[in-house]
DNA sequence: AGTACGTATTCTGTATACAAAATTCAAATC
DNA sequence: GATTTGAATTTTGTATACAGAATACGTACT
């Protein structure tokens, strides 16, 4: 399946108001977007050697904007480049998933808190109609979906927290965390628990109660490193 | 003056008997390392286009390898791509300064903790040394040496919190904030208030009082916005 | 003179070519 | 049978070539 270069990054018709410049996006850009997907369905496994001439002949690209798109992975440490011997998807430690949901639950709480204090009513109120959707998708057991709007309600804290270094951080360790939430959080109860820990959330935040929000934000995390330890 | 190809990436003959695997450096590696210099000594500025064949030309390399050094620094937010358009040494906002000591300060919190709970007495009384040195530097008020021992103190916290995630993000941060820091604390009064604050984490750390050493590092980053603000 | 247009030049993005390193595999040796 | 040695093959790293986009510049026009 080649890439198709007409069909991206075309200016949107819709809002042609708003003039923000056009995305351009570039051969490399598009491959390692592909890439970081294959690796987050699984079709790359983790420790997994990366098939330089197969993958390019896959996407229909030259090795140039490919091995571009590689160091673009391995600075997001999605990939590890061996020099002279190949490059392999990252399979993170134990110890390393750990750490990185440590990290997470600081940020976090810090996000919450600042998020409390200076979002906008409106942004607020917006957040809690995503956690709202949230709910009904969990009302259907909708996986996919819920798993999706769950991604968006810790993203969406981290945007409204003002931080935008915050934002980043979050983001990247989020990435390389998709993966692994994937595959977990499989039972029943673990997920009616994280649920739980959502509604405590949006408690929270419709009294926008920082300090409490950034703790149950962090105790989120905690729990979450015991629902996905068994599956890294 | 190009980078040599043969002096690099030998095995040091010095420790046949430590078998960890040789470093090797590829040409992109090295590329980055030195454009990475050029930033932070400031050859490169903040907000300038980088020219892309001079700088071949300088380093005596292709512009493959150059531009996935680019591309690696891209990824490290030290400069910005614009597809078709060249890419610039980017400058942080002092928003963004401002935005990424504090999360800096929020990690370091969370080292510091850590660090007083996981580190060994050894490790402990090396930091202290490390802090001594810088002391003495300071003593002499000897800018450059102190600047690199402070910078390796707070490293130093974050490798002994024993989270690899933490020092990893840290020390990107750091990276990002080396040319900002490199210009600015120049006044006599700012330098002397940073080092009472160091003194504070040196006691705190005799007495591994987590919780304390994670205070007085926030309150430390959020004086080093201060003492930089004017700067950015 | 100032603006708009079109052309020349430079720079960027991707493909390909080539050299060097690593890996594979088979024969030779112990 | 296991281990080593050494081609043959594959893979990786870097250089270069070429096409297309962006920029600079000069000319015509108002």
């Amino acid at each position: 399946m080649a890439i198709d270069r007409e069909t991206e990054s075309e200016t949107d018709p819709r809002d042609a108001s708003a003039i923000a410049p056009i995305a351009r996006s570039s051969l490399h850009e598009q491959v390692a977007g592909r890439i970081r997907d294959m690796i987050i369905e699984g079709r790359l496994a983790a420790g997994s050697r990366i098939n330089e001439a197969a993958l390019v002949r896959e996407l229909g690209v030259s090795r140039t904007p490919f091995r571009e798109a590689l160091r673009t992975l391995a600075a997001e440490n999605l990939v590890e480049i061996r020099p002279s011997m190949g490059s392999v998807v990252r399979k993170p430690t134990p110890e390393e998933v750990f750490a990185m949901l440590q990290v997470l639950a600081e940020l976090e709480k810090l996000a919450g808190r600042l998020c409390c204090e200076r979002a906008s009513d409106a942004d607020l109120a917006g957040l809690l109609a995503l956690h709202e959707r949230m709910m009904s998708h969990y009302a259907r057991r909708d996986r996919l979906p819920y798993y999706k709007a769950n991604q968006e309600i810790h993203s969406t804290i981290a945007r409204l927290s003002g931080n935008p270094v915050l934002l980043e951080v979050q983001t990247g360790l989020q990435s390389r965390l998709k993966r692994i939430r994937y595959v977990g959080n499989r039972s029943p109860e673990r997920w009616a628990a994280a649920v739980d820990e959502h509604e405590e959330m949006a408690r929270a935040l419709r009294r926008r109660d920082g300090e409490r929000l950034g703790a149950v934000l962090a105790v989120h995390l905690t729990r979450t490193w015991e629902r996905v330890r068994d599956v890294v």
